[in-house]
DNA sequence: TTAGTTACGAACGATACGTTACTAAATATC
DNA sequence: GATATTTAGTAACGTATCGTTCGTAACTAA
């Protein structure tokens, strides 16, 4: 086996030029191919009979193609990509929910399942249910688990990428230190990979969500807590010790604790997250309501408070609650700085919020951007996510695509055997 | 001319990959490029040959070749980078002076100018004089114009890359919206790019600097005013805008004007810079020297006032003065904060303080360091430039080289006329 | 049934690589 | 001065790839 660089190398380049071009294009003719890829016909035809062999392409139903037009001469061959030659899982362990789904290398969701952790004990419990799971979602998407070609798995808090454990997770206890990767390697005997739910969130928005085709984008978790994920030049931005995007431990407002300034550490709420997060906006209604004597406010919000649901006072301030409307426009403009923050340091194309919070819909948005406005040299976009609460799920499989497209549709990869 | 892949395509893989170990690896033998590069050495040979005709290569001196050892059978020939090949231009449009440098594209300076440019009045007579010292430093160098593969100029303020114009530079009178890169393309007939100082200084620092092999890395020009370069695996950070990095502007301390926050705009400083910055470490030393009393300290910042000439707080600092100390600790708490945002966003490996301030030396690190500690989850290091004066000089010099590697060293260029 | 159109595949020449073997060159050692 | 040693260069051969060209297959429409 030559190492060097030879002739073969060609052939590699090649079979991936027309992989790609198939993969991107849809099912098409050789013609298309080639005029796609810019290769001579015998030499798409050569990829394509590779591709055959190794089962990742094969002639599709005549008339499923993209004809449609003159039916003259002999009908040509149409090529598909047979995206069912391998499937991908992702999971998103999250406070409240697992969710877990498989889909096909074409990003197609297969099969989806999920379940409420509220209650689950411990660490050991929600482990048992993700197994529990996983195997679930395989069998209704008829995947044997050996036709898992990459895994990826969102959980909150820090995640350790290189040995698969989560180090720290204060809103799922007992699940930090649980060697997740190795307990879901029985299962499957794929590469599996433990990311961080918001760095997954970000790729979900950017694949399908409202941040296609942005390559600076920032992703705001805006919830119980707050965290960011980062994507530079299509590439997600990890930080050296996987703790890039941690936006809710920002401290904007000097706060002093008996002796010099806050301290900040892992296992507390940061000071952005204490000022913004949805228990904060809560307790800030609540505080005003007293204050202004607004009994109708004030019951609203304690009825809202022990799952710390804001849409509450969301509505009110639609509704046309003076008061209601003041308090939103004080956690936007609290918010506002968090951002500002961000867009100086990174100047985005586009920031889109997630999260709790953000289901308070577009009216928050463009109090927060009036407030942002003058905090910022440039003004990004921003948008709301889409996803809903399927984002980080949807990143895991994005996640486990790459990492498939990287080990077994790279020139590295394909044809290596022959 | 075929646009597709075919063997002519594996042969310029092939040289790129000969003259890449060739220019990494220094002058050596046709049997270490042949072990460096995995090709036989046929394919080697051929290699050579190419480059040797395009005049990117030639034979070396016998003896300056990595010999030294046993002496016997025929010596070996060493094939050498003609790394005068082609000149790059680097040069830097400072507030207080103009620094042009010429180098060779193995990165080495062959001549370099300097002009104080406080007598200089006007943006047209800053043009003119950038003119002259191109021009006199290519004499120098013994470069003809034509010889000049690339150029890059560094300036403050905000730079639009496409159009090659300085958008807002206000510290250099007048120097905005000229048309620098149309200007000296009458001197230098190849590409010519306009970029931000401190972005070029960040990959000085990656190339010459402390940061060597450092990824993931912050660059915060600490002087009149407060910039930073950032690099993200080893890329470096533009923003959409070309407005990354401006931590200048981050308003941590909720500043209010009389009617509400702070707004900021890009003509005046940023309200980081207006607590961190040189002159406001002097007026703050200023003020607590007479609070306090105490003359000898006060008289110092008099007389540092006009040219905010922060070394003497330092100094004082250093000899003892514990009211000095202080409002270094002060100055450096204040600081912190500010990289505490960054460090919290981007988690980087290194961040290389430079300019005025950083000169005060590694008494001012540890101080920062220390407040740092306990506004960040993840410890970075810390560093001073090492680069002095010259850094965005370097770094548009490095800049250029990269544009030339792309142009003229890569597979898409090289051989593309055979 | 025939003509026209389109797609596919085989044959050919050009080019590259790797392997192998041989020659040429330059120096040290005897 | 002859021999051994080490390296570079070159030529021949086999293999593999590409692009070009041309013949054949398949299908529609008259």
């Amino acid at each position: 086996m030559p190492a060097g660089t030879g002739p073969h190398v060609l052939r590699r380049i090649n079979v991936v030029t027309v992989l790609t071009a198939l993969r991107e294009g849809g099912p098409q003719r050789v013609a298309d191919l080639v005029t796609a890829t810019g290769l001579s016909r015998p030499a798409v035809s050569r990829a394509i009979d590779t591709l055959r062999a190794e089962g990742w392409a094969e002639d599709a139903d005549q008339r499923s193609g993209a004809g449609g037009e003159i039916r003259v001469g002999r009908p040509a061959a149409v090529i598909r990509f047979r995206s069912e030659a391998g499937h991908v899982l992702g999971a998103d362990v999250g406070p409240h929910k697992i969710l877990a789904m498989v889909s096909d290398l074409a990003g197609n969701v297969i099969a989806e399942r999920r379940e409420d952790t509220h209650r689950l004990r411990g660490g050991e419990e929600v482990l048992r249910a993700l197994l529990r799971i996983t195997t679930d979602v395989l069998a209704e998407a008829g995947v044997p688990a050996g036709d898992v070609l990459s895994a990826a798995i969102g959980s909150p808090g820090l995640v350790d990428t290189k040995t698969g454990t989560v180090t720290l997770a204060p809103s799922i206890p007992g699940w930090a230190s649980i060697p997740v990767a190795a307990e879901l390697r029985s299962l499957l005997a794929c590469p599996l990979s433990v990311h961080n739910d918001v760095n997954l969130a970000v790729l979900a928005e950017r694949w399908r969500g409202t941040a296609t085709e942005a390559d600076d984008l920032v992703f705001v978790q805006w919830g119980a807590r707050v965290g960011a994920g980062i994507m530079i030049d299509g590439r997600l931005l990890r930080g050296t010790n996987a703790a890039a995007g941690e936006i809710g431990f920002l401290d904007l407002a000097e706060h002093r604790g008996p002796d010099g300034p806050h301290i900040v550490t892992r296992d507390t709420m940061g000071p952005f997250e204490r000022q913004v997060g949805a228990s904060a906006i809560i307790e800030l209604a609540l505080a005003e309501a007293e204050r202004q004597g607004d009994a109708r406010l004030r019951e609203l919000m304690l009825r809202a408070r022990p799952h710390d649901d804001v849409a509450a006072l969301f509505d009110a301030a639609s509704a046309g609650s003076a008061l209601a409307e003041s308090i939103v426009d004080q956690i936007a403009a609290r918010f506002a700085r968090g951002l500002a923050a961000a867009c100086l340091l990174l100047d985005p194309e586009l920031i889109v919020i997630g999260g709790g919070v953000s289901r308070a819909g577009a009216r928050l948005l463009t109090v927060v951007e009036r407030h942002l406005r003058r905090r910022t040299l440039v003004r990004p976009r921003l948008a709301l996510s889409s996803l809903g609460d399927t984002a980080v799920a949807l990143g895991a499989t994005r996640s486990a695509l790459d990492d498939v497209e990287r080990r077994h549709l790279s020139p590295d990869a394909l044809g290596a055997s022959r």
